[in-house]
RNA sequence: GCCGGAGUGGCGGAAUUGGCAGACGCGCCGGACUCAAAAUCCGGUGGAGGUGAUACUCCGUGUGGGUUCGACUCCCACCUCCGGCACCA
């Protein structure tokens, strides 16, 4: 990528900018000075520059600090407010833990392949590459005027070269493994090729091609994974429709990590509700397969040889219920429908398939409640009853999940109830619920609870009276010794599908020979850089059924086709999907420039510690889509050795969004929010009233603010402290720009406090103040312990109750003033930097030690308790701080109101809790 | 429908473990400075009653119950808003 722009440093002027009487005056304007001078000092004095293990200055005695925001895709219009909130609040947190002496890693970067950049292209003829640099600078900029403390000589996006051939380094490793279920992770698949023939490898590769149902958008010209698509059954990126189709296309065998996902979240410190999603979406759940046999269509011998038993598996969570099994479904796709199904409904039956294949999943959706389906038929045979029972089809069995097929207990589960009253199928019960002999008649319920088994018993087995969880053991017991099940787990969680009919995103480092073998390239032969092409047009249509073509198939010949061997191959013309690139750029930060490794292995092991990245900040949003995939590729780089955590990120934390008014018109149409004014209590836009709502700051809404205009009309600083604020840090809270000019005011009152507003010097007094240099003491215990736990918000509010009382007590002494503009300068590092300057240092405070508190200043000798009566507040009593109990009982007790009040009434019980209250029952 | 998160003054929010609800900021009201305004500084500000001003009293953290000497905080039921999942067998 471009290297970052050289600070766009105006020279900061050293004439004082004129304000009248007051010439250093800490207005907008002196903040704009101030904030341009230390941004460009940082910048040449390498400030933040943080060197590895082995670079000269590196001190391997401090404990180290990896701290990662969630990097931005680099839009054309560039930040808006919501985006700095959480890198405000990681920089406040570096540049407080440098101060307290650790090694921080603080990297930014860009994720910057993707749609709207080569939607773009395609609308404006530019390609990518251009516009990507040209917004990326844009926004290197304004991340560099809010003062964040990036080490900036880190920066990188996936789109460079020297990123993207590891990421398609990282795919190699992919392709050239498989997952040994015996241990339970990842081995080369080197281990394999002895055992196996080249075509088995195929089914084993983490990587692999596959005709598969898959979301096809053809709006979008290109296929989605599951998780890029709305419950709707639309694209998340454009809200187009998507249909079901087979494609041949590229998966990643994500589901062989789905128990180490799902279980090594106990590893991590994240919310709990982000680890619930993961939970949910991986979908893990116990049962056990059952194998259901095919009755013989003729009555007669059952079978005709041993290979025409044919059975159909089904997987459920209820085994405990076989019993009341009283029909089976298969989805519509099944492979056994064609089998099982008897002349007399086999056009019944051709005519649903047609039905169901041409009902897209939105449609399905819509009346998911109503139950169709049509009997095959054919019948299976329940292997707990030895009876007969139906075969049907039906499309609220899906051929995705477990089997494609199902046993039906219309008994105790709902769906299979609907479906059983609707086609007056038998309903038999065979769990009762604990406690009352079911209540009323459950006629429009099923009763899906666990409880007691009855009516479950044949000659070899019996599951009357046993509890539903005994009932599942025993009669999974029973079927694997009859060899008809098992116990099984299943996961809802698919393989990742990941390719994409895209331009601009990485290739795949695959050839394909003219007989359909697929060849991987070598490590050497990294990176297969993307050809340079004009037209990036994806073939879009309104056809469902029109085949994908994507852009990289009008790259010029000498990209498209490789010479080998004296074979001829034509290169993957598909490109990875824009999830690739953020799943590993953690770890290219720890060693950016590295052009043998993907990581260098010492920068790795000591930048990703323990437990891998000690403070990962984004949205929450990213809960199943990038925290997964990431997790999944860290995981199978682990187990080949190349990294030395099992997880990536230890400790997660999700700022909350930044919600601001949006408006839209009659139409429902947004308007521009900039252009809204209000008039008697109404909102209105070009004359015409228009309605006001709270929504996400972003471009839909057109409700984003940018933080250039914050900046100019009152400076950075103020806009930090403004953002952190607002409120607690996970919170979403709305935009009001009214607010802003209480934490200027602030800032002002600051600098007037250490400053002669006259002649810019220091204006310090020589006397402490008793109660200040406590209040100081205090101040640093509450911010520390605030910044510690990410309540960045109340520990601004330390910092403005110091101010006042330092102001009403009539300043600070030098020392004071060091500590305090030490504590404030995380959170507003430029006037902090412009005030300590001013105190006479030479260099930068960024690395000058926190200040220390005096735990013996913080506790008073006096305190005011509360007393209450009846839980009432009557009185308060001033005791010493170490008084027993007794001592403050007697007091409370001999207090003139309190006496007074209790006059006539008779003590019950006195409640004392030293430092807090005491609490008087009295009736 | 299921699973999460959240509801506190006019507004944003605070209350770290069950212990003085409303810190801090905005806004608003009053005052100082000013010819005047802006800026700045000082004071007041949950609601209702009450007083000459004090004092004082009652109500108050979405709603209704409960536990407790004491509940914004814990438990039960419900309402509203936000996020996720959605025929997952």
């Amino acid at each position: 990528m471009t290297k970052p722009p050289t600070a766009n440093a105006r020279e900061p002027s050293t004439a004082p900018p004129a304000d009248g009487e007051y010439p250093f005056r800490y207005t907008a304007r002196l903040a704009n000075v101030i904030e341009t001078r230390w941004q460009t000092y940082w910048d040449q004095h390498h400030t933040f520059v943080t060197p590895n293990p082995g670079d000269p200055g590196f001190d391997s005695d401090k404990p180290k600090f990896y701290c990662l925001d969630m990097f931005p895709y680099p839009s054309g219009v560039g930040l808006h407010v919501g985006h700095p909130l959480g890198y405000i609040a990681t920089d406040i947190l570096c540049r407080y833990k440098r101060m307290r002496g650790f090694n921080v890693l603080h990297p930014m970067g860009f994720d910057a392949f993707g749609l709207p950049a080569e939607q773009f292209a395609v609308e404006h003829g530019i390609h990518p590459r251009v516009t990507t640099e040209r917004n990326i600078a844009n926004m290197v900029r304004q991340l560099k005027a809010i003062g964040l403390s990036y080490d900036w000589g880190r920066c990188l996006a996936t789109t460079d070269t020297s990123y993207y051939k590891w990421t398609q380094w990282v795919f190699l490793q992919l392709y050239n493994s498989y997952f040994d279920s015996a241990v339970n992770k990842a081995r080369p698949i080197s281990e394999l090729r002895e055992k196996k023939p080249d075509a088995v490898l195929a089914e084993h590769r983490l990587a692999y091609m596959a005709e598969v149902p898959v979301n096809w958008c053809p709006a979008l010209g290109t296929v989605l994974a599951n998780e890029e698509v709305t419950s709707e059954g639309r694209s998340e990126r454009g809200n187009h429709p998507v249909y079901k189709r087979p494609l041949n296309q590229w998966m990643l065998r994500i589901t062989a990590y789905a128990e180490r996902l799902a279980e090594d979240l106990e590893l991590v410190d994240w919310p709990e509700p982000i680890k619930l999603m993961q939970r949910n979406w991986i979908g893990r759940s116990e049962g056990a397969m059952i194998e259901f046999q095919i009755a013989p269509a003729m009555p007669g011998p059952p079978a005709q040889g041993p290979g025409s038993m044919k059975t159909i598996p089904v997987f459920t969570t209820r085994p405990d219920t076989v019993f009341g099994a009283t029909y089976m479904v298969l989805a519509p796709e099944h492979p056994l429908v064609d089998q099982v199904t008897t002349d007399q409904q086999r056009d019944a039956v051709s005519e649903y398939v047609r039905l169901a294949a041409s009902r897209s999943d939105t449609e399905r959706q819509i009346d998911s409640r109503r139950k169709t389906g049509v009997p095959t038929g054919g019948d299976a045979i329940n292997p707990a009853t030895g009876e007969h029972i139906p075969i049907w089809i039906a499309d609220y069995v899906m051929m995705g999940y477990g089997t494609g097929a199902i046993m039906a207990v219309p008994g105790h589960d709902q769906r299979d109830f609907e479906f059983a009253k609707q086609f007056g199928l038998p309903i038999i019960e065979v769990v009762k619920p604990h406690g009352v002999p079911t209540p009323g008649d459950s006629s429009d319920q099923a009763f899906t609870g666990e409880g007691t088994s009855i009516n479950s018993a044949n000659n070899e087995v019996s599951l009357n009276g046993l509890s539903t969880p005994q009932a599942k053991t025993t009669v999974t017991r029973w079927l694997e010794s009859k060899g008809v099940g098992n116990a099984e787990v299943r996961y809802k969680l698919r393989d990742w599908l990941f390719s994409r009919q895209r331009y601009w995103g990485e290739p795949f480092p695959i050839l394909h020979a003219a007989d359909g073998r697929i060849v991987a390239l070598d490590e050497s032969e990294l990176p297969v850089e993307l050809p340079e092409m004009n037209d990036f047009t994806p073939h879009t249509s309104d056809d469902p059924d029109a085949s994908p073509r994507p852009p990289l198939s009008r790259a010029p010949d000498t990209w498209k086709y490789v010479k080998r061997d004296g074979g001829r191959f034509e290169r993957e013309l598909n490109t990875m999907p824009q999830w690739a690139g953020s799943c590993w750029y953690y770890l290219r930060f720890c060693d950016p420039h590295n052009a043998d490794r993907f990581v260098g292995a010492e920068a790795e092991r000591y930048w990703m510690g323990e437990r891998g990245i000690d403070l990962y900040v984004g949205g929450a949003e990213h809960a199943v889509l990038h925290l997964l995939y990431a997790r999944f590729w860290h995981k199978v780089l682990y187990d080949l050795g190349h990294v030395s955590t099992p997880e990536p990120f230890g400790h997660l934390f999700n700022q909350g969004y930044i919600q601001a008014y949006a408006y839209t018109d009659e139409r429902g149409i947004h308007v521009d929010s900039e252009k809204v004014i209000e008039q008697d209590g109404g909102y209105f836009f070009e004359g015409r009233a228009v309605s006001r709502s709270l929504g996400k700051m972003g471009k839909s809404l057109k409700n984003a603010v940018s933080p250039d205009d914050i900046c100019e009309q009152y400076g950075c600083d103020t806009l930090r402290l403004y953002e952190m604020y607002m409120g607690p840090l996970q919170a979403s809270k709305p935009w009001n720009p009214r607010d802003i000019i209480g934490l200027h005011r602030f800032l002002q009152r600051v600098w007037r406090l250490a400053v002669d507003e006259q002649n810019g010097n220091p204006a310090v007094r020589d006397e402490a103040d008793p109660t200040v240099e406590s209040q100081l003491h205090r101040t640093i215990a509450r911010v520390e312990q605030d910044i510690e736990r990410q309540a960045f918000n109340t520990a601004i509010a330390a910092l403005i109750e110091f101010m006042n009382i330092a102001t009403t007590a009539g300043g600070l002494t030098r020392d004071q003033l060091h500590r305090f503009v030490l504590i404030l300068a995380p959170f507003a590092p430029h006037i902090a930097e412009e005030l300590w300057c001013k105190l006479g240092h030479k260099e930068s405070l960024a690395y000058e030690p926190w200040p220390a508190f005096d735990q013996a200043m913080l506790t008073e000798n006096f305190i005011e308790l509360p007393v209450q009566l009846g839980g009432k507040v009557r009185a308060k009593l001033t005791v010493p701080a170490d008084a027993s109990v007794k001592q403050i009982e007697a007091a409370a007790l001999a207090d003139a109101k309190v006496t007074s009040l209790l006059a006539g009434k008779t003590v019950r019980k006195v409640v004392v809790v030293p430092g807090k209250i005491v609490n008087i029952v009295a009736d």
